[in-house]
DNA sequence: AAAGCAGACAACCGCAAACTC
DNA sequence: GGAGTTTGCGGTTGTCTGCTT
C-alpha cells in the first residue's frame, strides 16, 4: 500500500503566501499554538496543506527570526559549521539564532559557495581546489581488484570503522584530532558542554517530532554505531531530567548534548 | 522601452525517521 | 512486529526583481 498524500491536492492552493493567509496562520498559532500541522489548515481556515503551513510559519512568520542581511561573523560561522557538519542544515541553524535552515541552505548557495570558490576553496570538501583534485586521483587510484575476494562482512565491519575512522577525524574528540580540526577552525570552541534541552527538543518532544534529545552519533547519522548511547527513552529521560548520560567516541558526560553549545570564543 | 539574463529566495517535493495503533 | 501516519530535512524548482544589452 501506497503512503497517503498529505493533502487534499485538488482543494489546496499553492505558490506565494498572501496577507490574509499569512494573518489566519499567525492568529491561529497565537491562540493554539504549534503542533499538529496536519490538521492546522482546516482549523485555521486555510485552503493548504499542513507540510506548508509549517514552512510559511517556520521560515517567515516565527515572530523570533532574524531578518536581513547576513553579518560577516555569521558568514564565518556558517562557513565553519559547514566544514564539521557538511549540508546540516538545521543543525547549522540552530547555531545561529534567528536564522532558518532554509535561509542559511539559500545564502550559502547564493553567496558562500561563490565566496569560497573565489577564495579558491572547493565549498564541499573546504579545502584548496588543487589539493581536492589530488584526494580525487589518489582515490581512483587506491581500489584494486583484489577487493572481489575479501570476505563480505569483513567489508562491511570495515566500512563502519571507516565511517566511524572519519567522524573521528572531523569531529574532534581526541587530543591529536582536536588538533588538526584547531588548526581548521582556530577560532571555533569546540569545548563540549552539558545544557538542557533547547527550544527545538522541548517543542520535538511535545509534538513527538524526530530530534528527541539525541546523542551526538545519532544526529550524525550513527544509530547503529557501537559509539551510540542512545536509546528510545534517552531523549525522553534526558530531557526530563537532564541527567540521563550520553558517551560518544570516549566522552562521557550527563545530560544532552547541545550543538548551540559550540560557541566562538 | 523591452527582451534576455542572472541572482535571490520562497515554496514545493520526495524521502526517511519517529510515532501510533 | 508491522502497517499506516505525522513530522522534519535536504534537494530542487518556480517566481520575482534588478541589471544589462
Amino acid at each position: 500500500m501506497g503512503r497517503s498524500p498529505c493533502c487534499e491536492k485538488a482543494h489546496t492552493n499553492k505558490g506565494a503566501w498572501t496577507k490574509e493567509e499569512d494573518d489566519r496562520l499567525i492568529a491561529y498559532i497565537r491562540s493554539h499554538g504549534e503542533g499538529c500541522w496536519r490538521s492546522l489548515p482546516k482549523a485555521a481556515g486555510l485552503l493548504r496543506c499542513g507540510k506548508s503551513c509549517r514552512l510559511r510559519w517556520i521560515n517567515y512568520l516565527r515572530p523570533d527570526l532574524k531578518r536581513g542581511n547576513f553579518t560577516e561573523e555569521e558568514d564565518e560561522l556558517i562557513i565553519k559549521l559547514h566544514s564539521l557538519l557538511g549540508n546540516k542544515w538545521s543543525l547549522i541553524a540552530g547555531r545561529l539564532p534567528g536564522r532558518t535552515d532554509n535561509e542559511i541552505k539559500n545564502y550559502w548557495n547564493t553567496h558562500i559557495r561563490r565566496k569560497l570558490l573565489n577564495r579558491g576553496i572547493d565549498p564541499t570538501t573546504h579545502r584548496p581546489m588543487n589539493e581536492t583534485n589530488c584526494a580525487q586521483e589518489i582515490t581512483t587510484i587506491s581500489f584494486g581488484s583484489g577487493a572481489a575476494a575479501v570476505n563480505m562482512k569483513e567489508e562491511q565491519q570495515e566500512e563502519e570503522d571507516h565511517k566511524l575512522m572519519m567522524i573521528k577525524s572531523s569531529y574532534v574528540f581526541q587530543e591529536n584530532d582536536e588538533k588538526m580540526v584547531m588548526e581548521r577552525c582556530p577560532d571555533l570552541n569546540l569545548d563540549l558542554k552539558i545544557s538542557p534541552p533547547h527550544p527545538h527538543q522541548t517543542d520535538a518532544l511535545k509534538t513527538g517530532g524526530r530530534n528527541r534529545g539525541l546523542c551526538f552519533a545519532c544526529s550524525l547519522g550513527l544509530q547503529n554505531s557501537k559509539d551510540c548511547s542512545c536509546n528510545s527513552n534517552n531523549g525522553t529521560s534526558s530531557s526530563n531530567n537532564g541527567t540521563s548520560g550520553y558517551d560518544f567516541l570516549g566522552l562521557k558526560a550527563g545530560g544532552v548534548l547541545d550543538y548551540r553549545s559550540l560557541e566562538m570564543k
